[in-house]
DNA sequence: TTATTTACATACATTCATGAATGTTTATAA
DNA sequence: TTATAAACATTCATGAATGTATGTAAATAA
């Protein structure tokens, strides 16, 4: 049995990519080998050569596959119009963005192993561009929202809507590697929820 | 010339360090052999492998020599008596923390070989924990310090001491990131120490 | 002065990972 | 129906990288 049919071929290429996922987790990118990757997916290193290029590749399909449909989700809540507070969206697109991350493990893994088990270095120095690419975007992002909210008079004087999402950006990035490469049996994912209502209420206008 | 005194065995030793940062930070650890480490020392791995047992030693040895003295001198701001806001010296202490890091490459190459060149994986699993736990020292020290201002009734009303500390925490570890991590030619550097002065206005009594 | 370490360099054996080449079966197109 | 090519498995050659073992000259202790 070798010869496979295209939905069986596909089935292959997907179960590949989720072995990928698991080693690269346990062992690092750079300590996965292609014969490790295949044998957890149930083939040979032939398979793995003849879906992808080599190692990097692979690596990229994994990303891919979790990245792109994170982005949109949480542009989805952030420049939605059904907020008439625009520090609503940001709230809901933050609290969304680590509602995922929660939920699910494919996704945590991946945002692990970029986070934690991968170098940076030589044909992975674009990954960090890519990565940093989405950042800057989302602070892009959430000055906009900001300044809306600054012209509907729902931000707190005195606070500038730039320098308010630079906090922001900041708060956000920070919670997320915190989340996943400092996790000592602490609570802390529990609290999430509640550090980012904290951290936009200080930039509400006070209730009283 | 091959046996050495004591003090040039030393210095040796230390160029092996030097060397090692510099090969880790290019290639990445894993990707950094022994061969080039000992070949950038000027010295064969034999001298490698008097010095150290092993990749893991040489690069803990590295990491020592630049991490403790980071954390006692922030610490030294941190705990201090003389400021009487508190709040200026959980300023002081991040923007320390943040000028060392701009003033010194060794200390910066070495946050950037912890931070996007090392995979926490296998014998490194227990670096994260040892980057962790200092990162929830801080988290303790600075909400203790906040504390202190509440009582002293110089934190803005409304603002949990708890919460502001976790919000500070948050923001120096994604700061952190960001500027090693994300750096594509931004100008963020220049705007670090604004953003500290940002971050901390909005916790304090406003003047008007 | 001599014996013994020290502080390395050199050489070697072994393991691993890669990439390419080749083999093999079967779906599929013509 | 047959030729072709897809979807792999298997084998092989090669090149690191590691750890260890051994060699060696000078510093140091006795």
């Amino acid at each position: 049995m070798v010869r496979k049919t295209k939905e069986e071929a596909e089935q292959t290429r997907k179960e590949i990519i989720h072995a990928a996922r698991r080693v690269f987790h346990e062992c690092g990118v750079s300590h996965s080998t292609l014969e490790k990757i295949a044998k957890a997916a149930g083939v040979t290193r032939g398979a793995v050569y003849w879906h992808f290029q080599d190692k990097a590749e692979l690596f990229f399909a994994m990303r891919e596959d979790v990245f792109a449909p994170m982005v949109e989700r949480t542009d989805a809540y952030l420049l939605s119009e059904r907020f008439e507070n625009p520090l609503d969206a940001i709230e809901a697109s933050i609290t969304e963005f680590f509602r995922v991350l929660e939920d699910s493990a494919v996704v945590r893994e991946v945002f692990e192993i970029m986070i934690s088990r991968c170098e940076y270095v030589g044909e992975f120095t674009s990954v960090e561009e890519e990565i940093g690419r989405p950042a800057y975007d989302f602070l892009a992002k959430i000055e906009r929202v900001y300044r809306q909210a600054a012209d509907k008079g729902m931000l707190r004087p005195g606070i500038d809507p730039m320098d308010a999402a630079r906090d922001t950006w900041a708060f956000t990035s920070g919670l997320l590697h915190l989340l996943l490469s400092c996790q000592r049996g602490s609570d802390l994912s529990q609290k999430v929820s509640a550090m980012i209502s904290v951290h936009m209420a200080m930039r509400r206008i006070p209730s009283v």
